[in-house]
DNA sequence: AAAGATTGATATTTCAATCTTG
DNA sequence: CAAGATTGAAATATCAATCTTT
């Protein structure tokens, strides 16, 4: 162990971690038998579907979806292909894109949505009892934010 | 939404998986700034000193890190290389093998344990309050487990 | 045939440049 | 030079087939 971590924190930790992975997995395997692509492309059509006109630069994408630059280039690479998204230059700013949800990524998201959404309630959302959804969403959300106030 | 999930079940799940997602990428990088290898060859590790002799057959390494076999075949080989485990022939099962605890992988797991409790002390356990390791530990432990009688 | 494990071919991710414009 | 974005080469992960033993 170490003098700053408690038995609970390294088991909250390791559940963390393991808990995730095996849902995430779960999930992902529901909408792969159902035919269709990764969540990933789900989180981007999304996103798109969720901004202003549809449309977000790709440094906008990027922090919404924790990803690196060179992963969503390659992402937006392979669903420009299938015509879900299309990159657009950008006026404003000559070094910028858009990335656009184009008619087909709008469909696929409808589609998709009810084979996520019972995957999510049967692998996640039906093994707590209701009060503990929020709970642990505030709890995670707590995770997320910076710890102590910025030192200079 | 559907007709199953509410925006708070919706809610904990995108926090699982965001949260899950900044804060191992955040543990995995100071992990690698150190010098050290990523946290999948320290669950190795860990998982051959917790066992019996220091030794596993492979498919229960697969349980236990929730890993495929072909994902843990190649992590092996890697770490064979390094002379950090050591795979052995299996008497009563001809089929299988053992994966052997090295010295050498003995020391990196103690090397590695500061960095990485520091980071998990850091990125996660500092975020919340006492009595949350807890509650937060207890409440994955039962998205993990079947939500209801296995049915015939 | 099923269980334990590995491997070839392919897809994706990552690192380290690179290119273009502000 | 910094910001936005992409790309070649290398590392890693995945799928489907394979091999050996039960």
């Amino acid at each position: 162990m170490n003098e700053k971590l408690c038995k609970n924190s390294v088991r909250a930790w390791t559940n963390l971690v393991r808990t995730e992975s095996a849902v995430l997995a779960a999930v992902e395997n529901d909408l792969k038998e159902a035919g269709f692509p990764p969540l990933s492309w789900y989180d981007v059509l999304l996103e798109l579907q969720k901004a202003e006109n549809g449309r977000l630069r790709p440094y906008e994408l990027e922090e919404r979806m924790l990803l690196r630059q060179y992963s969503l280039s390659r992402l937006v690479d392979r669903m420009e292909i299938e015509k879900l998204v299309q990159r657009e230059r950008c006026i404003n700013d000559a070094r910028g894109l858009h990335i656009a949800l184009l008619p087909k990524g709008r469909d696929l998201l409808k589609q998709m949505w009810p084979i996520y959404s019972e995957a999510i309630y049967q692998h996640f959302a039906a093994k707590m009892a209701i009060g503990e959804h929020q709970l642990l969403a505030d709890l995670l959300e707590k995770i997320g934010k910076p710890s102590i106030a910025p030192s200079a």
